[in-house]
Order: C-alpha cells, then sequence, then structure tokens
RNA sequence: GCGCUCGUAGCUCAAUUGGCAGAGCAAGCGACUCUUAAUCGCUAGGUUGUAGGUUCGAUUCCUACCGGGCGCACCA
C-alpha cells in the first residue's frame, strides 16, 4: 500500500499538475456564496429559469455525457445538481471539467431550472476549483428507493471511521446530524443554566491534587515548577471553592479524565458537567434535573427530527431509596452485615474479585448487582450510605446515610447528586477515612486536600450539586450504544 | 489485563478440503448534449496487517506481534 506507487493518487496529482499547466490556481482563497444549496429551491419557486445563484461545495457524484455532464454538490445544508455543457463554458472551461474529481471542492455560479425529470439544478456558467482532492474520499453510490435513500458500498469499517473521523463525516450526512445534535444538547444546556441565574466557569484542568471522584487519573510533569500535576477527574472541589467565594449559582462544562479501561462506555476523555446552587438541598436539584434532561431532549428532537425515537421524559421521576430497597432486595439489613458477611453476599451475587474489595465497593457492588441493573425507566436513587459518598452531607435524622441521589436509566447512571458537604470539621474526617483507605490500596480513593478544607473553614454556604455525564446522557437520548459514535474523535491506539 | 473474533485492490466484499488471488464501485483511455447506483467498450490496479513456522504448495493451518470489533475484568 505504498502511497508513492497507489495509481488512483498518482491520477489526481496528474490532473493537479494539468490544472496548473492551465493556469488555473488550485486552491483558493476564499469564494462569494449567493446562497447554500437548500436555499435553492425556494429561490427557484415555481418559475421555470430561476435567478443566477453562487453555490459552494464538495462533488460527490458525477456522471459525464460527452459535452454534457451532470453532478451532484454538497454543501452542509444539502446537496443540488450541476449542469455542466460545452457550449456554455467553452472550450476552455470545458477542458477543467475534465480534471475535476469527486471530492474536489468548487464553486459555481449560473442560473437555476428544473431538469426533465423535476430536480432543481444549477446549469453551471462559471465554475471556480476551490481545493484539489489528492485523495479519494470513500463515497458511496446513493439511489433513492421509494423515497429512501439507499447507499452502496461506502465506508463502514468502523476502525476507519474514527481514526479518519473527517472522512466520516465527509461522506456521512446522518453522522454530521447526530454530532449537530449533540452540540445543540449542549446549547440547550447551557441555556437552560444561564436563564437560571448560573454562572459558567472554566477551573483548572492540571491540578496538584485529584479529587471529587473515585478514580486513576493521568500523571503528569510541570518543568518549570518541577511538579507533578494530574488531569483533573472531576471539577466539582472547585466549582464548590467558588461557591465559598460568592459566585452562588456556578456551573463548568468540559472534560474530565480518568486513566481506566476503554469500552463502549468508558472514553479516557470524556465530557461532564457539574452545577452547584446555593441554598439548595438535593431535593431541589432532583426538579433541576428533571427540567434539564426534559431541554436536553427537546434539543435532541428538534435537531434531529423523526429520524431518532428520543425517549420523553415524564416528571417526576419514581424516587428509590437505597437501604429499603437493597434491604429488601437481600431480605436483610444491608448495613448491619460485617465486611466478610458483604463479601459472601456479594460473591453470591456473581460479583467477580470480591476479595480485595473495600466494605464501601462491597456495598455498591451490591447495589448495582441486585438493583441498579434493573432499573429502564429514569429512576432516581436516593439516600446512599456514608461511606461511598465523602463530599455528601449526612442525612437529616440518619448519619449512617447522605443527602444523594443519583439517576439510573436503562441500567446506566445518568446523574449524581447532593446535599453538599459544608462541614469542615466532618470534611476532614471523610478525607481522612479516605486517606487510609488509600493507604490500604484502594488507589481510586483520595487524599487530604488541604486547601478545600480552608475554603470550607472560611464558611461554605448550603448548596446542592449535580453531576452528569454529557456523552452518556446524549448516548441514551440517540440510544446509540458506543460512546465512541458520540465522541468526535475518540481515543484509539496509534495506528 | 483476559477470552472470542476479524484484518484480501482507494472503498465494499468473494475465493469449495491447503491448489493459477476475483467482482462491483472508484481510477485511466474511448463513445455519448436531460443524467441521477447514468450507460457501453477497453485498460490498469495486490508484499492477502507484520514477522516466523508447517507443507511440494498457505489468503486458508500453527506461533508471536500490530490494529479493530464483541464480551469479561476494571470504571464508588
Amino acid at each position: 500500500m505504498s502511497e508513492e506507487l497507489n495509481f488512483v493518487l498518482k491520477a489526481r496529482r496528474e490532473k493537479l499538475a494539468a490544472i496548473e499547466a492551465l493556469g488555473v490556481p488550485p486552491y483558493a482563497y476564499s469564494f462569494d456564496r449567493t446562497h447554500v444549496v437548500a436555499q435553492a429551491p425556494e429561490a427557484l419557486a415555481d418559475a421555470e429559469e430561476g435567478p443566477s445563484i453562487s453555490v459552494a461545495g464538495r462533488l460527490v457524484s458525477w456522471r459525464g455525457h460527452g459535452k454534457t455532464a451532470f453532478a451532484h454538490l454538497a454543501d452542509e445544508s444539502g446537496r443540488i445538481q450541476l449542469y455542466f455543457r460545452r457550449d456554455v463554458l467553452g472550450e476552455d472551461g470545458f477542458a477543467l471539467i475534465d480534471l475535476l474529481d469527486i471530492g474536489d471542492v468548487v464553486g459555481v455560479s449560473g442560473p437555476l431550472f428544473r431538469t426533465r425529470t423535476g430536480e432543481v439544478t444549477v446549469r453551471v456558467e462559471e465554475l471556480e476549483l476551490l481545493a484539489k482532492s489528492l485523495r479519494p474520499l470513500p463515497f458511496g453510490k446513493e439511489e433513492v428507493v421509494d423515497g429512501v435513500t439507499v447507499r452502496h458500498s461506502g465506508f463502514s469499517d468502523p476502525e476507519q471511521r474514527y481514526r479518519q473521523r473527517y472522512a466520516d463525516l465527509a461522506v456521512h450526512p446522518e453522522v454530521r446530524a447526530l454530532f449537530r445534535a449533540r452540540s445543540r444538547m449542549t446549547t440547550a444546556i447551557r441555556t437552560f443554566l444561564d436563564d437560571r441565574g448560573y454562572l459558567e466557569v472554566e477551573t483548572p484542568v492540571l491540578q496538584p491534587l485529584y479529587g471529587g471522584a473515585a478514580a486513576r487519573p493521568f500523571v503528569t510533569h510541570h518543568h518549570a515548577l518541577d511538579m507533578t500535576l494530574y488531569l483533573r477527574i472531576a471539577d466539582e472541589l472547585y466549582l464548590k471553592r467558588l461557591v465559598v467565594g460568592g459566585f452562588e449559582r456556578v456551573y463548568e462544562i468540559g472534560h474530565d479524565f480518568r486513566n481506566e479501561g476503554l469500552d463502549r462506555t468508558h472514553n479516557p476523555e470524556f465530557t461532564m458537567l457539574e452545577f452547584y446552587e446555593a441554598y439548595a438541598d438535593y431535593t431541589v436539584m432532583m426538579d433541576r434535573v428533571e427540567s434539564l434532561l426534559q431541554a436536553a431532549a427537546q434539543a435532541v428532537r428538534d435537531s434531529l427530527g423523526d429520524t431518532v425515537e428520543v425517549p420523553v421524559f415524564t416528571t417526576p421521576f419514581p424516587r428509590l431509596e437505597w437501604q429499603p430497597t437493597l434491604n429488601a432486595a437481600l431480605g436483610l439489613d444491608v448495613l448491619a452485615q460485617d465486611e466478610s458477611s458483604l463479601r459472601n453476599l456479594a460473591r453470591t451475587a456473581g460479583v467477580a474479585s470480591v476479595e480485595a474489595m473495600s466494605r464501601p465497593k462491597l456495598l455498591d457492588e451490591l447495589f448495582q448487582a441486585h438493583v441498579e441493573s434493573t432499573i429502564v425507566e429514569p429512576t432516581f436513587v436516593l439516600d446512599y450510605p456514608v461511606e461511598l459518598s465523602p463530599l455528601a452531607k449526612p442525612k437529616r435524622g440518619n448519619p449512617a446515610l447522605t443527602e444523594r441521589f443519583e439517576l439510573f436509566a436503562r441500567g446506566r447512571e445518568l446523574a449524581n447528586a447532593f446535599s453538599e458537604l459544608n462541614d469542615p470539621i466532618d470534611q476532614r474526617q471523610r478525607f481522612e477515612a479516605q486517606a487510609r483507605l488509600r493507604a490500604a490500596g484502594d488507589e481510586e480513593a483520595s487524599g487530604v486536600d488541604e486547601d478545600y478544607l480552608r475554603a470550607m473553614e472560611y464558611g461554605m454556604p448550603p448548596m446542592g450539586g449535580v453531576g452528569i455525564g454529557l456523552d452518556r446522557l446524549f448516548m441514551y437520548l440517540t440510544d446509540v450504544q458506543n460512546i465512541r459514535d458520540v465522541i468526535l474523535f475518540p481515543t484509539l491506539r496509534p495506528e
């Protein structure tokens, strides 16, 4: 597959040389468009022959007929047919036609008309080459059968589609539509929060200590400071510092990084939304989550039309309490069990490698096995054990639990939230418990963040906080099974 | 990290038990002034992922490695 010898690439370079020999620059600086192609039918309206328009885009199909040729030109808005005639373009103009390829970016000008079959078409009077394509894009051929576009051959190798997302996007309008919908979802979430007085902020990606979640971090090094820095695994602790500083409602949308395995629901970097609201507790945040998800779903629905069935969120979501639900599933009092009993229960539930697990981990595994995996409709799970939630406030009336909820749907977590712990004495004890787990070998447990404790000691307002993984939310809304299909450039091994 | 599986032309795919590596599209040349998976004729296009091994002979069987997919583990 030596590219020097590849005859297809060679042919294109020879055409490039021929184009230059004609005195035509193969790579332009700009082109003035009067329309995008989707506006053409409106511009022509019912007329026999419409106004002259200028459009630009990529040639996506070609049908030569000797002294004429038909082609399709695609821009972001859609595609339109072009009609080239030698008697219109002249000998010189038509000479350039022979040197065009599918994939070339061109600008054309000419009047609109309707062909015998009724298709709105540009009769090209002027042609400008904007970028010569030297490498064939893997366009399939399309035909319309009973109004449905059927694509033949094309570009289907998933590896190459991920590696060369630019090519995947270039030949698959539906992939562009999916990522456009994702962007609309993000915009809708920003609007939702902005409308409620939230301030969008940016906090450090490079952190001297990592915290706010349990995960293995990526480790890097700053040369000038000669210090270890970690890529953040969560935004949480910095956002809550900002609430101490007086920003009462803040949010951040950005990438978190977790140095774990890759699979269809995990990419090493992923998009996290976190938002914090002073003077709210977790019951308020449940309302926020319900409304925010409805807004996100509506944005996706509006963007994709009826090509995808976006779930309708019926609120309020059902609530399940962690402890009674798990107790009922097991027929005993979970939190009263000692560690070896929990280990046995986990083993019985089919949980692997239970021997090395800490008590919090065992509790979480049991809940996952018996409850989480069975949840289909969006459901809030409330009031997790304190061991599982080192940053959440104790539950009023039951300090063994915390005021925390997670939202599950189709067996997956969509949101995680709590009434945030704002007692610096309690927080220090929780950090120290984490540090002990860490010393005992739990790589994911956090350490003591003294700066965060200092901030809390100045007085942290009570607040509710929520984290939502936007990749997974979008997967849920569009029923996509692989996270790589919702990330433009997913992490892959090098070629 | 483990298991299964896949890797053949630019793209999508064939190749019987281990027996001459093929097709469609794309490409090149030629014909064609309303085609639309345009059509017709001709031509070219390959280190079968990489490196070894078994064999008279390997796309096919074996080993290792590289990359992907699926599953498991991991991911509070």
